[in-house]
Formats: C-alpha cells, sequence, structure tokens
DNA sequence: ATCTCATTGGACATTAATTGTCCAAAAGTA
DNA sequence: TACTTTTGGACAATTAATGTCCAATGAGAT
C-alpha cells in the first residue's frame, strides 16, 4: 500500500520542474505555454487542461492518470473550501454517485 | 442517527412541489422563475442558483442547509460521474482540505 | 549599486460554460 | 376535441474561466 501524497497538481507541477533543474521559462517554452500562466497553475492560480495535464506528463515522463487524480481531487478540494461546506458531503456525494450509476442501468 | 436520503436536489425539489399540490406554473410564478427553467432544475438538467435555493426553502418551509447540502453534493456526484472518475477521488479530495485548510493557518 | 535572469502580479482579452428565455411539441386529463 | 401540464430545443444573455501581455518584484552575481 501507497501512502497518499497530500499535495496539490500546482505543487507537484513545480516539484517536478525543479527535480528537472529547468526554469520556468524553458518548461513554458517547451509544452508551449505562456509562462505566467505556467506560474499560476503551479500556484493553483489557474486550473490546467487536460491536454496540458498530459503534456507535463510527457515532458516530465510522470504518470498522466496521477496528475489527473491530483487535479480532480483539487477541483473538490477548492469546491469545498470556498463554500466553507462541511466534509461530510463527500460521503454524501459519494453516495449519490452509486445511486445515479444505479438509477442510469435501469 | 438519521438515515441519508440519497436524491437529487432535482428530485427533492419535484417531491416538496407535488406534496404541496402545485403546479410548475404555479411554483415558477410565486418564485418568480420561468416555468421551463424550473422544470429544467426539477431533472437536473439545470442547476439552481443559491438564491433560487433560498426562495424554494421559504415557499416549501423546507430546511435551506439539506437543499444546499443536495445541491453541491449533486455537483460533486455529476462531477465525478462526468470525468468517469474513481470514487477513492473523494478520499484525496477529503485529506486535501484538510491539508489546505493547515497551509492556511501557517 | 547595477546587471541579469526568474518569478510574480494585475489588467485585460478571449474563450468556454452556464443560466435563462421563448416557443413549439408532447403527454396527460376530462 | 379542448384544455392544462410538462418537456425539449434553439439560442440569447450572463457568468466564469483561461490565456496574454507587460510591468514589478525578487534573488543571485559581480
Amino acid at each position: 500500500m501507497k501512502a497518499i501524497e497530500i499535495k496539490t497538481f500546482g505543487t507537484h507541477l513545480r516539484e517536478l520542474r525543479e527535480i528537472s533543474q529547468m526554469t520556468l521559462k524553458e518548461v513554458s517554452k517547451s509544452i508551449g505555454i505562456d509562462i505566467s500562466l505556467l506560474a499560476k497553475i503551479e500556484r493553483s492560480e489557474r486550473q490546467p487542461t487536460k491536454e496540458f495535464i498530459k503534456k507535463v506528463a510527457v515532458l516530465f515522463n510522470a504518470d498522466e492518470n496521477e496528475l489527473l487524480v491530483e487535479f480532480l481531487s483539487d477541483q473538490i478540494a477548492y469546491k469545498i473550501l470556498d463554500e466553507k461546506a462541511d466534509l461530510n458531503i463527500l460521503k454524501v456525494a459519494e453516495s449519490k454517485v452509486s445511486y445515479l450509476k444505479s438509477i442510469s442501468n435501469e
């Protein structure tokens, strides 16, 4: 069993870049994205697109699926935070997913 | 301990309306919303606004907070479904909320 | 201090996603 | 049929997000 690393997509992205010892400029150039936007994504001021995630995975030879999980869980976490919602909403959502799946099979 | 009712916001809304024996037309008029939009919200083809939820709570004398929980959990559930994401994303998100809360207090 | 390169911040443009409107079609009822 | 309720779709209007540009800040080197 692997421990779950708790970090945002942006933090992970920054780590990948720093491990590679690349500057924002270099990364932005090689994946064809504005340097400022890249910096914002690292700081979670902008959300990445799926396309961006794919390019990042290729560039750093990282697990695209893991990056996607990080991206999606970020979105949910940020939603909970800025709605100041209780964490048990996630339990309700979980049941609801099962429920919605079941009625879609009828 | 109260059992959690698994139903979408829209379904709940429809139930409230039917229990009150009101038509879409009547409800739409009394809360000042287009009848077609109301029908779509009941079928989850459109998401309600917070303002809408408040009006509904007043009209049907329902628990606004409960309706908000239903609304937010719907959004998360639908996200999981249309991203075809694994349910454990919710666990990751949960940890991430705690993490983000903790770093915001530093 | 100055030069240079890396990063950040903000204003704004552009694009995408969502809500909301209108009207016609379908479904249900007498 | 006639009448009421609900649904569906096209598209208008609004809101939200991404993406761009450029200036400002920061960090290291000389």
